[in-house]
DNA sequence: GTTTACCTTTACGTTAACGTCAACCCTGAG
DNA sequence: CTCAGGGTTGACGTTAACGTAAAGGTAAAC
């Protein structure tokens, strides 16, 4: 007998500060899939993960297109070697922009903190005066 | 006399790799602003950097009205407490996101990296086959 | 003088990613 | 029974960041 962990959609909702719109959004653009239980949605484990993923890939700037083609080319690749292929350029192009975003997040930081201490000096001399 | 480098919006468009289009709307939006020959826009070392900084932070995910909002704090405050104290906070508040963002980037990328060695073991497979 | 190559403004169109109703069903508590 | 607290499906609204004509000015090149 296999039990399976199973969430609510205001579970998951809460769970990553989404809003459920949201995640019936995600499931409109094909990336989670939940079954039902009469006409609610019960999701798994499974799309909890992909949930998790889309996420994190929206925080770094993916689109839920980008999201959605990776992971369909994830699931449905394994015998079509185009496709696989296809999926390692794409892979190699995500790796390329993240080393990018890295050095660009360098950068930003460094003139955050410059940013930062000219901050600190202008209150500073307001306060000294 | 005072010699100074100046740009058409052709030249910033080519170096930057975006469209002339794209720079005009940036000065609608307050985050550019070039002076005039005739009707024609000149563009300054300043307008440069500005330009700059705004592709790489769109790069990492800051909106327009991100960006400007801290050009602005950036050259407007130097004699506001509250207004460098506001600055300060989001400062921190763009560093907190910076960091979350490194981290959803090495994630990523540890993922990426097994979702590539799954495609070529599947490559493998089918070529042995 | 007329192409060619830029530049200009004005303004409507587009895409992504939801927000925000509205109108409805179900279910357990009181 | 009804009512609060879930859930559901439309379907229109919104914001950001430009794209994309349309319609025209200017200046050097031929």
């Amino acid at each position: 007998m296999i039990e399976t962990t199973t969430y609510t959609i205001s579970e998951l909702a809460k769970e990553f500060n989404v809003t459920t719109r949201a995640i019936r959004f995600y499931e409109d653009k094909g990336i989670l899939s939940p079954t039902r239980e009469g006409q609610k949605r019960i999701y798994g484990p499974r799309d909890r993960i992909l949930l998790k993923l889309t996420l994190r890939g929206k925080r770094i700037g993916f689109t839920l297109a980008e999201s959605q083609k990776l992971f369909d080319m994830y699931q449905h690749g394994e015998d079509n070697k185009d496709q696989l292929n296809t999926m390692l350029a794409t892979l190699d192009e995500k790796d390329a922009l993240l080393a990018q975003q890295k050095l660009d997040i360098e950068e930003m930081e460094a003139e955050l903190q410059a940013a930062r201490e000219r901050c600190l000096t202008a209150i500073k001399k307001i306060d000294n005066i």
